[in-house]
DNA sequence: CTGAGACTAGACAGACCTGTTCACTCGGTC
DNA sequence: GACCGAGTGAACAGGTCTGTCTAGTCTCAG
């Protein structure tokens, strides 16, 4: 939402900042002034747009999840057979996989700081559903005669992988998924 | 270190506490107040002791790592040829996974609340170092061709299973990720 | 020129946090 | 009976946090 004039609108500054520090330092750790200091805002301005930091934090975890459907959307329709289709989900993330500042989902990351059943929690678990409703489809349509079996097991390796990716191997980590994702759908299908 | 007179000693049941508290609400929510007072101990008690709330989180973790070193060992030990006890690192979870407030890993939860390069960080990647190099040692011993793939591969099914237990499907995710270990063993050792 | 809406700067309230300090108690040992 | 180490309870310092409020600025449409 830019204004007329060009410049860029309070909202879209503080979300561009949630974004960038909420993701990196951790949603608890990262204070209000901090938000405000990095978008250029007043502070009066966050609270009359967004209302508190919890729905600053909400707006944050939609356009995350807004942009990794979007990625990954985009490598499914491109991948041409149901087969390729299910790998296709984890070549969606690659380019961001690839990111020197790659800090893991960030949902994972939002949720670890997160109390059972507040607001946090939920939209990861929409997240994750999503992804598993992904999956579910996607072996369905390649001809799985256990479809959410195998989603699960594709899920967790897609998961395993981000972390990997962060912790341990970095970019190198996403070929070892993708074989792994291949066995798995393979024997799935024999 | 439970005194001479069987009474538990005020380290021990600040290591409990925080044990319990840390795990289940995050390093960075739980405050040394609440700390001291489910411990039933002053709070100079835990100053004397550790020094600074970082060192009684560091022990925490180090606690947790033994108890997840130990499960897994003994697991490990009790199985009988190489390939099984390839997949006696996942049996050796079952147990804790199955418990009602299972919170994921520990190491993964407290790390989202870290910083890079701080305790947290490091202690969480000594964690996954000896997950990840346990699980290589058993694969080369089962005769995988490329044992730090596979051992990558299950790495991140371990983890991921981690993750659908707490968020999605609970104890229904041990048995799917073990049919993806099998699997995934199956085909590298072909 | 006027008025409306978006935005700003900054002070402030009230809660909560870590960490320090001090005077004290209690159980066991020499 | 004197001593000593471990632990206690409470007050306190200094900082940070979210959220509120006020008074004022800037821009643009009519």
């Amino acid at each position: 939402m830019p204004t007329t004039t060009g410049r860029v609108s309070a909202r879209e500054r503080l979300l561009a900042a949630a974004d960038e520090l909420f993701y990196n330092e951790g949603v608890h750790t990262v204070g209000i002034d901090r938000i405000i200091e990095h978008a250029g805002v007043a502070k009066a301005s966050l609270y009359n747009t967004f209302g508190s930091k919890d729905e600053l934090i909400h707006a944050y975890l939609k356009g995350r999840q807004h942009q990794v459907a979007e990625r990954i959307q985009v490598a499914v329709d491109a991948a041409d057979t149901p087969r390729e289709k299910v790998l296709a989900v984890f070549e969606g993330q690659i380019a961001v996989y690839a990111e020197s500042g790659y800090q893991g989902c960030a949902f994972h990351r939002a949720s670890a700081e997160s109390r059972p059943g507040d607001r946090i929690d939920l939209t990861t678990r929409e997240y994750r559903a999503w992804v598993r409703s992904l999956f579910t489809e996607l072996a369905e349509q390649a001809g799985a005669p256990d479809p959410v079996m195998l989603a699960t097991q594709l899920h967790m390796v897609f998961d395993g992988n981000g972390m990997a990716t962060r912790n341990d191997r970095g970019p190198d980590s996403m070929p070892i998924a993708r074989a792994a994702a291949t066995i798995l759908l393979d024997a799935a299908l024999n």
